[in-house]
RNA sequence: GGGCGGUUAGCUCAGUGGUAGAGCACUUGCUCGACACGCAAGGGGUCGCAGGUUCAAUCCCCGCACCGCCCACCA
């Protein structure tokens, strides 16, 4: 077969991504022998569609897969989605309202049968977005949070964890979205800075003529509710008011003055009014004191209508026009003594976008505080670690301050809590209604809790309910928990350790007694070029689907993988993509070149036992380049992982090692065995190119090698990932090459700055400097013939008068060109290099003159310099030489 | 307020206790049978500022400045 002349991703990716697929190759094989690795995908919402972070993630953890997977591990990578409770309602309750509905007028049950359908229509967007990118999870074994095994999984854990009292309902404050008329937790709060007013309110000492209590606000509406105004026990101000009372404006409700260490004095007027039921600290003030806790909202967070001290004219009004009409009033009643410009922040919900209302209601709680023990620890132990380690810190410090996580949202998708209540209101949690039932006696008329569960309280049982859990009577689940729980690794964002990570650590380590996932990997969040968060309202979002239609999904993601980085954001500019789009093309012809010049790679080639330099030093090369790509990828170093691969393909297989064999293949009388030994071994490198890099380009790897390579399209196959021998790393051809490769930019360089014509000749002596670089120049001087011609160079046994001498390493370079070149640009040349020897001469002089250094300084770096020293001393000499012969001249 | 990270070439970023690197951009010259999505040769940096440790600091320590993020609070 033949390559085009120029490489279209488009034409190759679906093609091969399908075949792929369809072979089996992504597939887990539990019963095999073969040692297993885990990587449990996160699952993206099933409202999402694929951006450039999810593109980061997934690309990470496709090349852990099909690098472990070509190594011979039986590789699992977990794929799935998420169900987004809020998020997916949100989706289908907008789609309601474009037909004039709410889900209200469905009822439940229509209104989860319209979700459904909606998720059978939409939800496969972003699986096959995945496929675009090449990922390759087992899709046989994807799974959706809601479906039937999972949902019985998070029954149980439900039920396991409320009889072990840690789950358990109460009623406390809680983050309200007035929006969606939900519970949230306090992860999903935002807060947002922005510019606030605090105003200045005196409520009257009850009985006291014209005495006075000031409070500040930032919230006057809340004062509807208000139960108490606290000063400091020892604020010498207030002492006297102690246990008197003040007149609340507008309702006329009495409330007492306390005492509470709450009350900061340096704040606002040093007192502080106490609105126990919207407030999270004055809840607590409130608990200390026994206040009443009014209620002023509704679910909307509209003014309550039953609450009797309220007037009539605030029933129904809306939390900010509330303000406006109590800011009036209290102008009216001249108890607005300042308004005050301030910044502050205001908690917002991070899907609804609305304020967050703190919250009186009954809820179901979580104890993260005990579970977070085990979980902390195993990350102490090492059990668990986190790259980058910095990390660990992070999630130390969330864990160890952690609070009760709020699991019950008010929001029909989601998985109903399977709690039940009898007419006095006593609950019976159970797995199912019969059970609760059997608990709460079959005279019992039950309901069932209308709430359902926070998302990530599935999300939490990833790593082991998507393997089947609790159902350990299947064999087949048995052998796949045994086998793939722990994973090996999870990779992620750090937006989302709090979220998903703690929490999966947390209920891993109770329900399977061991940490889900031995790694965390952490990667940086995508930033744009200019180091700002992508988002839709700021227009600076890059869509990742774009991307691979116009430079390729293989561009995409290895520009990804280059520019993962620890620790670092990613500042995405599209040149880059660019940039990685020629890389393939590169790749392209350089398969191109090889196969017109008949450089296949040739069933029982051996990298063993070969003659010609080139040829050892580029499989030399290969295998250290191949060292290089483990250790990175082992280390989680991608971005060193892919500059290596890059710098071999383009920087050494093809500038030098296909450029200097190059003239020998097209050649006519050439060495035939040579020129046999580059063809196989140029082939043979050619394959474990496609190998090496098929983890960071899948697409491109696997048409070249179906096109190129006799045994195709196994690169995904368990294996495949090459294993040599140790010693065909060869240092001597190594060092051999270097010093060929610093003649040859020698004489381009002084071709260059001597302006030497296009088509001239030069002829090239080599005379060793020592006996050692002499010794070896049979061989070097036999390359040289070789790579003549591709240089334009002429080999010559004597210099003639006036050559042009320059010095590499060892060894001088006699140019005899003197008549063709300018001379005046020589001499130029000559100084600039003399003055620069002089300055590093000068430098090393003075270090070595420090007898502080020569003591201390180890013994090689002292070897080093001294050796520095005597090569820029040889041709400094060698160059001032030639100076003063082409003045004398 | 607490914590974390950053500051290296015009841009985006690697990196190291002992000659400072890449890609892109820029300059110059090349359409010679893989590739102009290319080849070759170049220019360009007090490694944020100020101290300290060291024979030696861009790297380690301390402080400062600026930028970014996370958490908490805000009467």
């Amino acid at each position: 077969m033949t390559l085009d002349k120029t490489f279209d991703p488009k034409q190759i990716e679906d093609k091969h991504y399908g075949a792929m697929e369809k072979s089996g190759a992504f597939a887990a094989k539990p019963q095999s022998n073969n040692a297993p690795y885990t990587v449990m995908m996160p699952p993206p919402n099933v409202t999402g569609s694929l951006h450039m972070g999810h593109a980061l993630n997934m690309t990470i953890q496709d090349i852990l897969t099909r690098y472990n997977r070509m190594n011979g591990k039986d590789a699992l990578w977990q794929p799935g989605t998420d169900h987004a409770g809020i998020a997916t309602q949100m989706v289908v309750e907008r789609q309601l309202d474009s037909e004039g509905l709410h889900r209200r007028d469905l009822g439940r049950e229509k209104f989860l049968e319209r979700v459904w359908q909606w998720k059978a229509e939409s939800g496969g967007t972003i699986v096959n977005q995945l496929k675009k990118l090449g990922a390759t999870p087992d899709w046989e074994r994807e799974r959706f949070t809601m479906d039937e095994g999972l949902s019985k999984a998070v029954t149980k854990v439900f039920v396991q964890l409320h009889k072990e009292g840690l789950i358990y309902r109460d009623k406390r404050l809680v983050n309200w979205d007035p929006h969606f008329q939900t519970s949230i937790s306090d992860l999903e709060v935002e807060q947002k800075e922005q510019k606030g007013k605090m105003w200045h309110i005196r409520y009257p000492v009850e009985g006291a003529e014209a005495e006075y209590i000031t409070v500040a606000t930032t919230r006057p509406e809340t004062m509807l509710g208000d139960t108490a105004v606290a000063v400091h026990p020892e604020d010498e101000r207030y002492t006297h008011m102690i246990g008197k009372n003040v007149v609340l404006p507008i309702t006329g409700r009495i409330i007492p003055i306390v005492a509470d260490e709450y009350s900061d004095p340096e704040k606002g007027s040093g007192a502080v009014k106490i609105t126990p039921a919207h407030d999270f600290n004055d809840f607590e003030v409130g608990k200390r004191h026994n206040l009443p806790m009014i209620n002023v909202f509704d679910t909307q967070a509209r003014i309550v209508k039953d609450n009797g001290s309220i007037p009539d004219a605030y029933h129904g009004l809306d939390r900010f026009k509330a303000r406006e009409m109590i800011l009036r009033e209290l102008e009216e009643l001249d108890a607005l003594m300042e308004v005050e410009d301030i910044k502050n922040a205001l908690p917002y919900g991070d899907r609804s976008g609305v304020i967050i209302e703190p919250f009186l209601t009954d809820q179901w709680y979580v104890d993260a505080k005990t579970m977070a023990g085990p979980a902390i620890e195993a990350v102490e132990q090492g059990k668990t670690r986190f790259i980058p380690k910095n990390w660990e810190n992070t999630y130390f410090e969330w864990m160890r301050n952690i609070q009760p996580w709020c699991i019950s949202r008010q929001l029909w998708w989601g998985h109903q809590i399977p709690a039940w209540y009898d007419e006095d209101g006593t609950v019976y949690v159970a797995e199912n209604v019969e059970e609760a039932q059997k608990q709460a006696g079959s005279d019992a008329k039950l309901t069932r809790d209308e709430d359902v569960l926070d998302t990530w309280f599935s999300s939490a049982l990833w790593p082991f309910s998507t393997l089947g859990w609790p159902d350990t009577d299947n064999v087949d689940i048995k052998v796949a928990l045994d086998k793939y729980y722990p994973g090996d690794v999870l990779v992620t964002g750090f937006d989302i350790i709090f979220f998903w990570v703690a929490r999966m650590m947390m209920m891993g380590i109770h329900f399977m007694g061991d940490v889900p996932f031995k790694d965390v990997y952490i990667h940086a969040l995508v930033r744009d070029s200019k180091g700002q968060k992508m988002s839709k309202s700021k227009g600076n979002v890059m869509d990742p689907l774009e991307l691979i239609d116009k430079y390729g999904a293989d561009a995409l993601r290895f520009t990804l993988t280059a520019m993962a980085a620890q620790g670092r954001d990613i500042k995405l500019a599209e040149e880059r993509v660019d940039g990685y789009k020629k890389f393939a093309t590169k790749l392209w012809n350089a398969s191109r070149y090889c196969e017109m010049n008949n450089c296949i790679p040739q069933a029982g080639f051996s990298p063993d036992n070969l003659q010609y330099t080139p040829n050892i030093w580029i499989v030399s090369a290969l295998v250290d380049a191949k060292g290089a790509i483990e250790k990175a990828v082992e280390e989680y170093k991608f971005n060193e992982a892919a500059n290596a691969i890059y710098q071999f393909v383009w920087g050494t297989f093809c500038d030098w090692y296909l450029e200097f064999t190059k003239p020998l293949l097209q050649e006519e009388g050439a060495d035939a065995a040579t020129t046999a030994e580059i063809r196989a071994t140029t082939g043979w490198a050619l394959e474990q190119i496609y190998v090496l890099l098929n983890p960071f380009m899948p697409f491109i790897t696997e048409e070249l090698s179906e096109a190129m390579c006799a045994d195709k399209g196994q690169l995904l196959m368990q294996g495949a990932w090459p294993q040599y021998s140790e010693k065909l790393s060869n240092k001597d051809a190594a060092s051999k090459m270097d010093w060929l490769i610093a003649v040859v930019s020698e004489i381009r360089s002084v071709r260059a700055d001597m302006n030497v014509p296009a088509g001239a000749k030069i002829q090239l002596l080599v005379k060793g400097a020592s006996d050692v670089t002499r010794e070896s120049f049979a061989d070097y001087e036999e390359i040289i013939k070789r790579m003549a011609r591709i240089e334009n160079i002429a080999h010559t046994d004597m210099a003639p008068k006036g050559a042009i001498q320059t010095i590499v390493d060892e060894a001088t370079l006699i140019l005899p060109i003197a008549d063709i070149i300018d001379l005046d640009a020589e001499r130029e040349r000559l100084k600039k290099r003399i003055s620069k020897l002089e300055d590093d001469i000068n430098k090393i002089n003075q270090q070595l003159g420090n007898q502080a250094f020569v003591a201390n300084a180890p013994e090689e770096i002292l070897e080093e310099k001294k050796t520095l020293l005597i090569e820029a001393e040889t041709a400094r000499e060698k160059f001032s030489a030639a100076l003063e012969q082409l003045e004398a001249a």
